[in-house]
DNA sequence: CGTAAGGTATACAGACCTGTGAATGCAAAG
DNA sequence: CTTTGCATTCACAGGTCTGTATACCTTACG
C-alpha cells in the first residue's frame, strides 16, 4: 500500500524536474487540488515518466515534503551555524531563517498545511510533519541548554508555539509583520529567563 | 461571478442539515476532499436540494466557515465575559476558550486551513479568515486596554501568534500541549507588561 | 553490436467532480 | 383553492481525477 519515497538526492534529471514543479504547484495551489497532468504537462514529461519514477501521487507528495524539510533544515541550521553570533543570539537564530524562508513561501507551513488537507493519519505526510516540529523543538531546547538558559524544555515549547504562529499568520494577515513580532518576543523571553528573574507559574 | 451567502440563522430545516454535515466533512476531511455528493447523501437530502439553497459549493464553503466564525466568536466572548474574571484574568479568557475548542476541533484551525487549500486571495475564505484573525487582535487589544496595559497593541499581535501556533502545534504535534504553554507565556507577556518593567526592545 | 534504462506519445479505464434539467409531491399561507 | 416555497427523484452533461496499456525512440555502455 506504502510504496517508498525515492532520497531526492538521487533523481533522474525528469524526475528532478518533476519534484520542483511539484513543489511549486503543491505548495501554491494545495495538494489536492493539484492533479498528476498539471504536473506533468508543467515539468515537460508524460505522465507515464512520473509514475515510472514514484509510483504514485502520495509518493509524489511524501517526496516533496521530505525535500522541503531537508531545504528548511539546512537553511536553519546554517543560521544557527554563524559563528558571529553568540550563545544566546543562536536561540532566536531559527526566526532570522524563518525571515528569509517566507520570502518565498508566503503561504504559511507546507507541513501544517499538508495535514490539513491529508487527514488520514498514516500518511506519510503527518510522519514527516510531526517530525519536523519535533525536530524544530529539540533545536531550540538544544540551543537554549547551550546558552545556559534555565528551564530549555519549556522555553522550546514556547519558541515553537510563537514560530508556528508567525507562520500561520503571515498567510492569514500579511499586513502584520508576524515574524518580526515573534522574533522580539522570543528575545524577551529568552532574555528574561536568563536574568534568572522569576519564571512561569503555572 | 460571486454568489451572496445565506444567513446561517434563517435556514430551512433541509439547510441547517446540510450546513451541518458540510462542516463536520470540511473540518475532518478538508474542503477540496469533500465533494458535493457526500454532503448531500449524508444530510439525507439530494444533491439538487443542496445547489437549490447554496447554489454553489463556493457558496457552501463560505458558509461553513462563517458559521464556525459565529459560533467561535460567542464561544470567546461569553469567555472573555465571565463576571468573575479581573480585568487582566480577562485576556487570557480567550486562551480558556481555546482549551474548550480545541477538545472538538483537534485538526488545527479551520480558517487557516481553508487559507492553504484555497489559494485564490478573491475566495471568500480569505475574507473570514483574515477577519477573523483581525477581530481577535483587536479584541486582545481592547482588553489589554482595558486591563491598563502598557501598549496593548504591540501585546495583541503578541498573543495572537501564540493562539494560532497553539492551534497549529496540536494539530502537529498533540503530545505537546500547547494550549497551556500559549496561555501560561501569555500570562508571563501580560504580568511583564503590567508591572513596567523593561518591554520589549527591538 | 546488443541491451537496458530513461523517456516520449497516445489512448484508455473507471471513478469522481461540479452543476443542470425536468417533472412531481406536499404543506402552509394568502 | 391556489399560489408559493421546499424538497424529492432520476438522469445527465462535461470535465477532471489517478493510474495503466501499448508501442516507439534515444542514449549510454559493456
Amino acid at each position: 500500500m506504502n510504496a517508498k519515497i525515492p532520497d531526492p538526492n538521487t533523481l533522474t534529471p525528469s524526475a528532478r524536474r518533476i519534484l520542483e514543479t511539484a513543489s511549486t504547484l503543491f505548495y501554491e495551489g494545495g495538494i489536492t487540488a493539484v492533479g498528476v497532468d498539471v504536473i506533468a504537462e508543467r515539468s515537460g514529461v508524460t505522465k507515464r515518466t512520473l509514475y515510472n519514477r514514484f509510483g504514485s501521487k502520495d509518493v509524489l507528495v511524501a517526496t516533496y515534503l521530505l525535500n522541503r524539510e531537508m531545504r528548511w533544515r539546512h537553511l536553519v541550521e546554517t543560521a544557527v551555524s554563524d559563528p558571529e553570533l553568540t550563545a544566546i543570539e543562536r536561540v532566536t537564530a531559527p526566526f532570522d531563517a524563518l525571515g528569509e524562508w517566507v520570502q518565498q513561501s508566503p503561504r504559511g507551513c507546507a507541513f501544517i498545511n499538508a495535514l490539513a488537507e491529508l487527514p488520514d493519519p498514516e500518511h506519510p505526510a503527518h510522519r514527516v510533519a510531526a517530525e519536523e516540529k519535533r525536530w524544530l523543538c529539540s533545536l531550540f531546547e538544544r540551543l537554549a541548554n547551550d546558552a545556559h538558559i534555565t528551564n530549555p524544555a519549556d522555553l522550546a515549547k514556547q519558541l515553537v508555539c510563537l514560530h508556528e504562529g508567525a507562520l500561520a499568520m503571515r498567510a492569514a494577515l500579511p499586513e502584520i509583520d508576524s515574524v518580526t513580532i515573534a522574533k522580539d518576543t522570543a528575545r524577551y523571553l529568552i532574555a528574561a529567563a536568563t536574568t534568572s528573574s522569576t519564571n512561569i507559574r503555572a
